[in-house]
Order: C-alpha cells, then structure tokens, then sequence
DNA sequence: AGAGAAACTTGACAGTGTTAACTTAACAGT
DNA sequence: ACTGTTAAGTTAACACTGTCAAGTTTCTCT
C-alpha cells in the first residue's frame, strides 16, 4: 500500500469520527475503519494503543468541542440568570446534535471501556465550573462558587444530561413536545427572581 | 450432554441475570453463557431469536422489578408530597443497587442493540404514570393528570435518570456527598409547600 | 552505499454472534 | 413392540472481532 504523506493518526481519527457519524458505534471497528483509511488494522496500533485509547481521543475532541460551545455561551453579558439558560441550551443542543459525540463522551462507561484517565477530565471540570460560576453569581456571590454552587451545578449537569440520554435513546415520549420538554426541565433549575 | 429436566430457558434466564450482576455486561457471550448453565451456544436460540432479545427478556424483568418497588413506594398514604419523594428514592434506590440491570434497561440502546419492543413499554409507561399521579394530586388536581402533569413528570423522570447514570458511570465529583447530591436534585422538583 | 530507525504488513490466536444440518430423546397410534 | 412425528440439543462451520509477535518495506543520516 501507498506510503501516504500525511500523518497517518490524524488520518484515523478523522475516519473514525466520521464512521461514528455516519454510521454508529457499531460499524466501527478496527478492520472496517483501517480499510476506509487506507492501511491495515494493526498499522492502527502504531498510533492507538487498543480501540478504548481510540474511543479517548474521540472523548477529547468532544469535550474540546463541547467547552468551546460553552466558552462562547458563558461569554454572554447580562444577567447571570440568562447566562445560565444559554449555558444549559448551549449544553442541550451539543448532545443533541452530536449525539455520537455524546455517546463515546457520555454513554459508553466503564463497563464497555476502559476509564477515560482521570488527568484528562481537567477540561471536563470545566465545563461545569461553567455552571458553577453562573450559578453563583445568580445567588449574589460572584466570582467564588461555593462548595453549595458547585453542588447545585452537579445538580443541573446531571438533569441535562438526563434529558439528553433519554432522548438521544428515544425514551421520552414522542407525543410530547421537545421544546417544551427541555424549557420545562431548564426552569426547574432556574428559579425565577424572588419577589 | 445430560438431558436437563428443567425449563433451560429459565435456567438460561437466571444464569445470565447473575453472570450480569456479577461480572458484568462484557463477561456475558453466548458460549460462556452456555457453558455456565450446561449447554452449547446454539442451544440458547432455541429460546431466544437472538443475544438481544435475551436482553430484552432481562429488561422485562427489571421493569418488573422496578415497578414493584414504585408501586410499593406509591402506596405509602399520607401527602402527595411525600409519596412523590418516596416514588423518587425508589426509583434512585433501584438504579443505584441494581447497576447492571439499569444498565441494560437504560443505558444500552438502540445504536448497541436492537430497540426494545414498543408494545412492551406499557409497564415502562405505567412506572411515569406513578410520578404523574403524585404530581396531579400535589398540585391539586388529584385523580386525573394533566398533560402539563405528565410532562412534569418526565422532567423529574429525566432528572432522576441524569443522577443515576453519571453516579453509576462514576462521573459525578468524588468529593460530593452523593446524599447531599441526591437529596438536592429531589428537591429541585419538589417544591415546598408555598408559604 | 550502507546502517539504523521508523512505518507499515503478514499471519496468526483466541474469541464473538449466528446458521444449517445432523443426532438424540420422548411420545402417540397402530 | 414397532413405527412416524415432533421436540430438544449438538456439531461444524461462516464471517466476523480485537490484538500481538514477527517480518518486511521505506526513509534518513552518515
């Protein structure tokens, strides 16, 4: 086979983001993915060592991916309540529309991988300081989430998360409106200003 | 191979049940299956058409189960309220100990296996409808829930479901009490009895 | 040009879900 | 007691899977 000039990892990860796409976590595996890339499925091992550290490095995009949308949605001025609401629709709509993303990051756990390592979550706590923050400034006390904020932050990551696996798994039920569905689970946590 | 006398379905049922809790979804092949219960690999599609719907049969079984553990909580007289925060521990308190059958209840779907019969999710169904009731009668409107009702109560559903999956899939914070963490996210939609 | 390192492939191992074809056991009717 | 039929299991195979040790090719540097 053609010794191809660009970096053959690159090559890979692109394809396999690409296949997770396109066609799901099932079609990938290490013969079909080094085929549609042009080399043999162990020249794969040169680059990843096993189909798990693959899966990371798609992890790591996601949650690149992932905090960048969340950068740009934390930047917004204005109240922190309403940096909060964007916070959580700028979360919703990552999930659901990049659900293979949301899957390798989210769904497919220890029991059908090994660990994502633990130093790499450094951006993923991030991304719910995020959370942290606005939420702590919305109750008055800026700049300093308190161990209550980040507690309260845990709270809202997971019902977001909740909402989004149920349905990207198509469990919720489809005679109820989507958008109001996540509106109604978004001011659960926002509390409207107290009178 | 001695001819069994009782139902191998059954037999194969249990088997995997327990290799499931025990040694997790990875450990459970058809051979190894087979092998544990006293028979061969093929034997297994004579009761099942294939691997999922094995699967399925143990998702029947733990809809069962955890309908049973929310009728049980359901029952418990006294305030909507209340019944609304047992319906919740219960069902938070099923995830929890049964890790591996929420697992293949909630957490493999449809991209790892075959989608779970619709006709089947009556039970499922049933297991909201709890959360609708309570919430009805809590807001006054006992007897019969609303739409709005049975939207609230797949909004506490998807809140609960967020907890569960990032605790089992050990994504939630460490240094989080999960009590505190639990407790919080309950009250998020329980709200108190306005003043 | 020749040595050494880097990049990549061959061929195999042990496992997977699944199927078609075969064998064995049990039971009914004559 | 001897059939014919049906049910219950098994054998052997197919086409896959992730992974590894050993071998080959290509590039780079002296």
């Amino acid at each position: 086979m053609a010794r191809s000039s660009t970096n053959l990892r690159y090559r890979i990860l692109n394809q396999a983001r690409q296949t997770l796409v396109s066609e799901g976590y099932r079609a990938l595996s290490m013969r079909r993915l080094a085929n549609s890339v042009g080399c043999t499925a162990t020249s794969i091992y040169l680059y990843f060592q096993n189909k798990d550290a693959l899966f990371h490095a798609l992890i790591d995009e996601g949650i690149g991916l992932l905090h960048q949308k969340l950068v740009q949605a934390g930047q917004s001025a204005g109240q922190a309540k309403d940096r909060l609401q964007d916070l959580a629709e700028a979360f919703l709509d990552f999930g659901l529309k990049n659900p293979e993303y949301y899957e390798v990051m989210f769904l497919l756990h220890p029991e059908h991988m090994e660990r994502y390592p633990a130093e790499k979550y450094r951006k993923a706590r991030e991304n719910l300081e995020f959370f942290a923050q606005a939420l702590a400034e919305d109750a008055g006390r800026p700049q300093n989430p308190t161990k209550e904020d980040r507690l309260q932050a845990n709270v809202v990551w997971a019902s977001l998360h909740g909402a989004v696996s149920l349905l990207l798994a198509g469990r919720v039920d489809v005679r109820l409106d989507q958008k109001l569905f996540l509106n109604t689970l978004v001011k659960q946590f926002i509390q409207p200003t107290s009178p």
